[in-house]
DNA sequence: CGATCCCATAGAAAACGTCTATAGCTAGAC
DNA sequence: GTCTAGCTATAGACGTTTTCTATGGGATCG
């Protein structure tokens, strides 16, 4: 069956006349009449009553014709939700992140985002970069944002480089001093924030390899605790920088370099599937702005979300 | 686009497997192959990833599967509408009627007609005979029972004689008589029903023709209330049998036979628009069971209706 | 009675879909 | 490394279908 015989069905219903149905699709008249027997032959009934004033729909079309329209409808919406994919206007966008991209680096983005496109739907999945990269091989989200992760199946976009920063309360002794050195961080109390993130082990790391190891230590599971921890004066972290930049900037909390240490930083990225092609539609438009917004900007992000 | 097309779409969509895909639908799989890139070609996007696995689903193919999915629905559901209308086990009939077709003989015909097509959604317009026939020609109505009418662009089926009878409450003087003249009608109260209806024309021609002036009238708008007020002995009335047949049997009501008059009577007609070709699906089965009906089984379907 | 407006049909040319056979590619086995 | 298996894509031939132009046949209307 030809949709341009059902086409021809409802164009033919509507005007009640092959002739100027012919003319309004640019066929010609045998060609429709041609068409409406193939699709009478196929339904194995007549569909149209043959009389001197034209064409009338038989029982048989009227009951038909509905279902035309219905499938008529499906394709050409169909055909739009295309173009509108194509040029982004519209459509749906399931994104992946990290908990510390989703909470201090998506906001001030989709704020962009919503705002170029606003008649695309988004939606958010947040877990653990491992976790992500499980939805994402899955494709339940189309386009994850977390740290470098390797997997043979996925590609990767290099973001931003998110620096762990020392900070305190701003009464803290450290605060009016210009630099520490790593034995003065370790004999302070410690806050860490969730065991099972990729900070924790960074940080653990980090004093692992200096042969320091912290005295007191404080953990909670999310690092918005753990800035409330320090803002009370209970210890001092290492927290992203995306993360406390609305608090330095508000100068609730000071950040205090070190000396005598390397700096420790993760490199954020945005992986998809490999197999899925050039990215189209709203995953281009999305990928497009994260292209736009040179990394020094990214990492900005977070100041302007914290003002929100 | 090939409905094809389609149905293929979704098939290796579901399968992720151009090969199955196509074993499954009886066709080879470079067949399938080009129908897959016609349709992608058509639609200006690729639809499917290829990949050493198989095929996967593109963003563009994704945003597209659930129109397919209604298109092909929609024709699905269109070819089961036919195929149930043909054997008219489903669908829908729109009759006409006179009014006192729909009272007294409708109701045991649907009995009947619900009972043998339990899917069909059946609905009965009412209106004077003139009227029914523009509801008719206007295509509001599938298929009118009223009386013989003329018109070059309806056939009609003939269905039953209904004849006017002279009814009487059980206590008038006539009830003991076995028949009266149309003097001793003429000279009684006459009760007669809507002004408007083709049958106070036929009893008043009646009169006239033969030369007679009832003396007293009443005149109600429905046949019920005239029954009411023969059996209340407020006068006679000329009645036709079918609207009485209930009353006669339960005798409340008294029939006379008129000795010196012609027999009134009209004849009921089955009609529907010439330029319909045969009568399909819901209509023929409905014209079936009229036929099957003999007139006599007719013309007593009202006193099973009375019992209702 | 001829002009006009319908849809149906005929026949030829073009387009398309489908087949078989084969190529190209990758992953995994040995 | 090579071979095999399992994908999809491509090539070329064949047959059907679609489409066109031109014409027929019938009814309506001035």
């Amino acid at each position: 069956m030809l949709l341009a015989q059902v086409e021809g069905f409802l164009e033919v219903a509507r005007r009640g006349n092959v002739s100027r149905a012919a003319e309004a699709m640019f066929v010609t008249q045998p060609t429709l009449t041609a068409r409406l027997h193939a699709l009478e032959r196929e339904l194995g009934e007549p569909l149209f009553a043959r009389t001197r004033r034209g064409m009338r729909l038989t029982d048989a079309g009227r009951a038909f014709l509905p279902y035309a329209e219905r499938a008529m409808r499906a394709v050409r919406d169909g055909r739009q939700a295309l173009t509108d994919a194509r040029s982004a206007s519209a459509g749906r966008l399931v994104l992946g992140a990290a908990p510390a991209v989703s909470t201090y680096v998506l906001p001030a983005l989709l704020q962009r985002f919503a705002a170029a496109y606003p008649r695309i739907e988004v939606a958010v999945r947040t877990g653990h970069s491992e976790d992500v990269l499980q939805m994402l091989l899955r494709e339940e989200v189309q386009l994850a944002m977390v740290r470098t992760m390797r997997h043979p199946d996925i590609e990767s976009i290099p973001l931003y480089e998110e620096a762990l920063v020392l900070v305190v309360a701003p009464g803290h002794p450290f605060a009016k001093r210009s630099s520490v050195g790593i034995a003065d961080v370790a004999s302070e109390r410690l806050i860490f924030f969730d065991r099972t993130s990729s900070y924790y082990e960074l940080t653990q790391s980090f004093f692992l390899s200096l042969g320091v190891t912290p005295r007191e230590v404080m953990e909670l599971d999310n690092i918005e605790s753990a800035k409330k921890m320090v803002e009370r004066r209970l210890g001092i972290a290492l927290l992203p920088r995306t993360a406390v930049a609305g608090e330095l900037a508000a100068k609730t909390l000071t950040q205090v370099a070190v000396t005598d240490a390397p700096a420790m930083s993760q490199k954020i990225v945005a992986i998809r599937r490999r197999d899925q092609g050039r990215p189209s539609g709203t995953v281009a438009a999305f990928v497009n702005l994260l292209r736009e917004s040179d990394p020094a900007a990214v990492t900005n992000f977070p100041s302007s979300a914290a003002k929100a």
